[in-house]
DNA sequence: TAGATTGTTAATCGATTAACAATC
DNA sequence: TAGATTGTTAATCGATTAACAATC
């Protein structure tokens, strides 16, 4: 029942993947709960919780396979089944984005990025398109994507959420430093720049008096 | 006692801030609790807790001041005493951090980038100097800076981390996909990019079936 | 005054942690 | 067998929500 998975749980399981994928080959094939709790300073129990809710071959005084585990967790993250997504936005960060070939890891393929100023239109050093909002829906549609990444100014914003979802988008990961209003079958992922900010200052403020 | 806000309250409350100052000037000049929490579908108490934690300037039947519930989360959020911040990796994201000037409106002044590799030394377009990582710790002290910004690639990020603790930084903004040691009293703030992803193709194996 | 809205105290809900039996 | 480790059930903790008195 891999349905009901609470987000809090949702959110440590990439942590956990990313450590374990980071591990030597030479080193341990197998990893328990306690280690795994060392290393992130959380409790055992909650590790094993965690882990519990994508595999079950936790054996005791074993632990958990190393390579059988970092499957099951790429299985259960969707890391490989590929999501093809786009752009709106083909600013500073929208071409980042767009350029950094990392994303592949994690399953997602960003197909090209759309802008309204014609002289971004063009290719990026990868290759990757650059093209004019007027053949959004075009694209969208005939490759049905699902993901959608709006790196606009925030007076845009609802806008190209707007257009988003009226072609198909499901999910929308959002830097722009703006609510959006959607139907709530759609998801919004807000990547808060002003939230971290808020975190790090509320730290400093407290800590440097 | 702005001493123990919860960290969910502290997430929310940047949220509000953007949001009130998006307002028309025109506008209201007083908002209530139900409104706010009507446009974030959240509860109307639990907005009210929030904005108890800042201000307690909220009057029945009328609400609270646009305005000055701006100053009071703009000063409980620290985005008037500006923080200087130094990124080391001066790559493509580096890059897009430390040309992006809209961080100044939350109270954070990137002073410069540092890498290794001699051939991105130089200015940026907007005017920031791209530095050798051998100036960090003569820059980092005599500029008392606290806030560090990683955006090098996973397999340095640790020795860049321990880098800027040794040279007084408290506070990290870590890019890198991958878990840091630090001491207790030192704040790392993931920025992660697996975790989002994994959010959105959670959403998409449950909405797309 | 009546009604909308605040702020607070108590109840509920969900997630974390503790305790412990099962087992390799 | 003894000990480490898993998985689960019960207790605790914290955050959200409900109820309600105070007040402009």
């Amino acid at each position: 029942m891999q349905k009901g998975i609470s987000k809090s749980t949702l959110s440590r399981l990439p942590v956990y993947l990313q450590y374990l994928k980071s591990l030597p080959k030479s080193s341990t094939d197998n990893i328990s709960s306690t280690m795994l709790a060392g290393t992130f300073c959380l409790g055992e129990v909650q590790v094993r919780k965690d882990l519990a809710s994508v595999s079950n071959a936790g054996k005791p005084k074993i632990g958990y396979n190393v390579s059988s585990l970092i499957l099951e967790l790429e299985n259960f993250l969707g890391y490989n089944n590929v999501n093809d997504a786009v752009i709106i936005g083909a600013g500073r960060l929208g071409k980042a984005l767009l350029g950094f070939n990392g994303f592949r890891q994690y399953g997602l393929n960003i197909v090209a990025a759309f802008d309204v100023d014609e002289n971004k239109l063009g290719k990026t050093p990868e290759g990757k398109s650059i093209i004019t909002v007027s053949e959004f829906s075009n694209i969208c549609s005939r490759l049905k994507i699902h993901i959608g990444i709006i790196t606009v100014p925030t007076e845009s914003a609802q806008a190209v959420c707007n257009q988003m979802i009226e072609n198909g988008i499901l999910a929308i990961w959002n830097f722009a430093p703006t609510h959006l209003d959607v139907p709530p079958n759609i998801l919004v992922h807000n990547e808060n720049m002003a939230l971290s900010l808020a975190l790090l200052s509320n730290h400093l403020k407290e800590n440097t008096k």
